[in-house]
DNA sequence: AGCACGCCGACT
DNA sequence: GTCGGCGTGCTC
């Protein structure tokens, strides 16, 4: 009897499938490994992730595997068993997140163009043998030698489905596929993952100075662990590089998640540095030719440190120790994509599989973390620094952004020399831009958001997909009409009337959307050369070490208008992360323009007190039965036309009920941006006690429901779920 | 995802 | 009648 292996393939689907393992094969056919199989009507490459018991596919015809791809295994067990559990935990394709931890030398896909034939050009010039679609369709083609891509031919053709038309004109001999398939990939040579097993770096063994003690036992007993670190930012380094040290000396692998690519150069030099080409940097903005380079160390096995943002999840050096997530708070780590997951979620379910210990920080938790992590008895309170001083102005005027009070501040600011930021978290010119003529506000009409009025450009511009318009109504043509309102750019022109001839930088998307043009302004800013500096809550990101001896933050109480139970701790965050960049060291001071002061996460971070913020928060979560008190998952529909949408959704939503009659099912709702790019998103928000029930009616209702979509869940960090 | 099947409306 | 559009189900 021959051996069976369960497959999984990188396609929408949450299944897996159980081919055979011919003779020839034997041996060869490990988890781990890529192999082509026969799946419908063709082969395809996807994953061995485990054997398979004879028992569980009696009475089945089971196929033979044609090829595997690989000598030795891609990837651990461990690291399958980790994204296994996210796929399944994200209700999204086990095989589409194995794709999507190759190197990219192994992703590139076959580009397919769809060619019109000899005989497809002579029936186009009798126009005979084509159907309506048909003909339109051969139309585009003519006269293009290198035809077209299947999506281009769908959108120029409209209608629902390409696939079925180009496969009627192939069966007619109209028209050709051909596929260019650039440098097929060879077999992949990968290095032993059980030579890594004995690295062993020049660290003096079992140094424990500065690393926590529950984390060092927790380390030493090799068992998986989670803990969390709350603690200003230099406390929060120390105790990193502590650890980090113990685990690399004592030949343990480690990877480090930072929240911003920005972040990642510093944090590496700083944290990692002294452990030379065994710490590798994996982040979103890297060149092919940079990543290829990081693979190849990771896969030699002397990859000790990994460190990265969200991304580098999914780089496998060998077992991890440790798994360190920096900035726990930030919301970058949660950034939908495909597959979507949350990279927090991501490092204690990497942390279990591992048997190693996931520990996050941040000088301000989020507050279901800090919820879980001190029930867990798992919270370590590093101790907070000291806050600089703050005071708050009112603004006085509807039409004056920057108050007498706060000016005041700035002209003594500069007069003294010292450089000042000013935050001001909204883009653009006018708040209020509409028609003269039909009094509607213009709209982007592919992304359904409100259009931005730039003045300098004198244009509409979409804050989503950046389309620029002429200055006019887009429905009728008419003249528009602004009214002035709290955006940086009206902010940039009273500052410039207020102090003739200062040098003024701004450093929102806007005016420095490239990052080099940011880069200069702020290099420019911490040399000095700029001394007033403008800037949304991005900046706070982004600036590294630049201080100043002014902070002004203008409305932040724009952050609470969100409608969102997240809306007090996003607000409390902004407010600290900007309040970072004041030099409190020096004689700095942050001035806050707002007129409610009194608001507890204004306040609070005022204070520098997340405590007195997070009981607040979490009252307020516990009485509306908000996270971390109940479990909220969103699901998302994606598709170009509204009504098939509409109509899906809904057909969701009774499935969900109907499945799970004690889930609060909210919604269909068009999601807070309706459409993006003519792919128009709608949204279910379940709501219900526990993970369990939600799982279950999602399981059950979205396998039905065929369309493009995510999930996600309310964040939780801790605990199995 | 891709591919087959099977259902409906509008044309040789 | 049947061809072409589209929804539905399945792939070891």
């Amino acid at each position: 009897m021959s051996l069976l292996v369960r497959v999984v393939f990188p396609l929408p689907l949450e299944r897996s499938f159980v081919y055979a393992v011919p003779p020839s094969l034997a041996g060869k056919a490990l988890p781990g490994v890529r192999v082509l199989a026969p799946l419908g009507a063709k082969n395809r490459k996807g994953f061995v992730v485990s054997g398979a018991a004879p028992s569980e596919e009696a009475g089945r015809e089971i196929k033979d595997i044609v090829e595997v791809l690989d000598a030795r295994p891609f990837w651990g067990g461990p690291f399958l068993a980790f994204t296994g559990d996210l796929s399944r935990e994200y209700h999204s394709s086990w095989g589409e997140m194995l794709q999507a931890a190759l190197p990219p030398s192994l992703t590139v896909k076959a580009k397919t163009s769809v060619v019109l034939t000899e005989a497809g050009r002579a029936a186009l010039s009798e126009k005979k043998g084509f159907g309506p679609r048909e003909g339109a369709a051969a139309a585009l083609l003519e006269g293009r030698s290198r035809g077209l891509s299947p999506l281009t031919l769908q959108r120029r053709t409209g209608g629902k489905s390409v696939s079925a038309l180009i496969r009627r004109l192939v069966r007619k001999g109209l028209v050709e596929v051909r596929t260019a398939s650039p440098a097929a990939p060879g077999v992949l040579d990968a290095r032993t993952m059980e030579k890594a097993l004995q690295l062993r770096l020049d660290f003096p063994d079992g140094r424990r100075d500065g690393v926590p003690v529950p984390i060092a036992g927790a380390l030493d007993s090799g068992r998986f662990d989670a803990f969390y670190l709350f603690g200003a930012a230099p406390a929060l380094a120390a105790a990193y590089r502590a650890l980090l040290r113990k685990t690399v000396g004592e030949a343990g692998r480690a990877l480090v998640l930072v929240p911003e690519v920005a972040l990642t150069r510093d944090f590496v030099r700083r944290l990692a540095s002294g452990y030379g080409r065994s710490a590798v940097v994996f982040h979103g903005r890297m060149t092919n030719r940079q990543r290829e380079d990081a693979w190849r160390i990771v896969r030699s096995g002397r990859a000790a440190v990994v460190a990265g943002t969200r991304s580098a999840l999914f780089v496998d050096p060998g077992p991890l120790r440790l798994l360190l997530v920096d900035g726990e708070h930030e919301e970058t780590y949660a950034q939908s994509g495909s597959p979507a997951y949350d990279a927090r979620r991501g490092a204690w379910l990497r942390a279990r599989a591992d048997g190693g210990s996931v520990v996050f920080g941040s000088p301000r938790p989020t507050v279901e973390a800090f919820f879980e992590a001190g029930r867990a008895g798992r919270l370590i309170d590093l101790g907070s620094g000291p806050a600089g001083p703050v005071t708050f102005v009112e603004p006085e005027s509807e039409t004056r952004l920057l108050s007498r009070g706060l000016e005041a501040r700035l002209r003594e600011t500069l007069r003294r020399g010292g450089p000042a930021i000013l935050f001001l978290n909204r883009r653009g010119y006018a708040a209020s831009v509409f028609c003269a003529a039909c009094g509607r506000p213009p709209r982007c009409r592919r992304c359904d958001i409100p259009l931005v009025y730039h003045k300098p450009e004198n244009n509409l511009v979409c804050h989503y997909c950046g389309a620029q318009s002429p200055p006019a109504c887009p429905d009728c043509g008419g003249r528009l009409v602004l009214r002035r309102g709290p955006g940086i750019q009206a902010l940039e022109e009273e500052l410039r009337a207020a102090f003739p001839g200062l040098p003024v930088g701004r450093a929102d998307s806007d005016a420095a959307s490239g990052r080099e043009e940011r880069g200069r302004i702020l290099r420019a800013f911490g040399k000095g050369r700029i001394p007033v500096l403008l800037g949304t809550r991005l900046l706070a990101g982004g600036l590294g070490p630049a201080k100043a001896r002014l902070v002004g933050i203008l409305s932040p109480e724009i952050l609470l208008g969100f409608s969102d139970y997240r809306a007090g701790q996003r607000t409390f965050q902004a407010v600290s992360a900007m309040m970072e960049f004041c030099d409190a060291g020096s004689g700095g001071e942050v001035v806050i323009q707002t007129p409610a002061p009194r608001h507890y996460s204004i306040e609070a971070a005022a204070a520098g007190d997340y405590r007195a913020f997070y009981e607040r928060e979490i009252e307020f979560r516990r009485l509306l039965g908000y996270p971390p008190f109940s479990v909220l998952a969103e699901v998302t529909l994606f598709g170009a036309e509204r009504r098939s949408l509409a109509a899906k959704s809904r057909a969701l939503k009774n499935l969900l009920s109907e499945y799970e009659p004690e889930l609060e099912v909210v919604g269909p709702a068009f999601a807070p941006v309706s459409r993006v790019k003519d792919v128009s998103r709608v949204q279910v928000i379940l709501k219900a006690a526990g993970r369990a029930v939600v799982d279950r009616a999602l399981a059950a209702a979205l396998p039905r429901i065929r369309l493009r979509k995510t999930v996600s869940f309310s964040y939780s960090p801790f605990g199995p779920g």
